[in-house]
DNA sequence: CCTTGACTTAGAGTATACTCTAGGTTTTAG
DNA sequence: CTAAAACCTAGAGTATACTCTAAGTCAAGG
């Protein structure tokens, strides 16, 4: 029921200090104290940190969390203000979503692109056949 | 066929330090000057920062879009290390993906139990409903 | 010719998110 | 009881990617 931060740290793949930097930052603002000032963690706190690094991998600043945070700690008053966060935070990870997509095929075109060159042992030859001609103008414009 | 910094900044949305940053990091070392100094950026340059935001969108830091470049320009002897550095990208743009379509899980998870908070007043009772329970204990183990 | 705006370099400053150090305290295993 | 391991705080240092400033040069319109 209780941990240390150095087992939540092997829990987490966190380490100490990025734990005790989130605790600082006001991102884990429930974490009890032993009278004698070492950190014991809940399994609550555990999920918080699932949480947190949720919104840490979908693009949000520790900033972001921590407001996120703070209107949980303030309660029911807050509940539009975090239902609006999380919409416009599914938005940006759509955004994130097409982007990669994009991206994605730009690389994948590389790859043809390298793979044929590295088989003719030259760039200007494999990028001078029509297949690769046609899907740079589509892929990149020019 | 010419551009100055400051219109290659519009096309690109880039800012003219962004663009002499990028330039001091070694990622434009086409770029050709004016006998009076002046940046004179040319198609190609501009064809060049178009990969270079695809690289950055995708989370290549800049040292490695920068070693990209060392190799384009040491010619084809470095084939196959470009195209080891393009599949690493795919596959770094595929785990991502993951992550984000697991992350957007959550996250909608979230809009569906905030939006049931915000029409009851209240988180906890939303949270106490058997549907949210059962996806909670799928989407976050607990 | 002159002013205005865009350009130049070198270097300092900022934001974000850690990451580590120093010096000391607490816990735990033998 | 003691030694090692783990913990504590405060604050400094690092990495990345910009972002801006100062002091000056260049280019285009009137």
């Amino acid at each position: 029921m209780g941990y240390s931060i150095g087992q939540v740290a092997k829990k987490t793949g966190l380490s100490v200090h990025t734990l005790r930097y989130y605790e600082k930052e006001g991102l884990l603002p429930f974490i009890r104290k032993t009278s004698s000032g070492l950190r014991v963690f809940s399994d609550d706190d555990i999920n918080w940190l699932g949480m947190i690094e949720c919104l840490k991998a979908t693009g949000m600043p520790l900033k972001g969390i921590k407001q996120y945070i703070d209107w949980y700690h303030q309660g029911d008053s807050t509940l539009s203000q975090r239902l609006a966060m999380f919409q416009q935070q599914e938005q940006n990870i759509k955004a994130k979503m097409q982007e990669l997509n994009t991206n994605l095929a730009k690389i994948q075109y590389k790859i043809r692109l390298y793979d044929a060159a590295v088989k003719q042992g030259s760039l200007d030859k494999a990028q001078q056949e029509p297949e690769f001609r046609a899907a740079r103008l589509r892929l990149f414009g020019h």
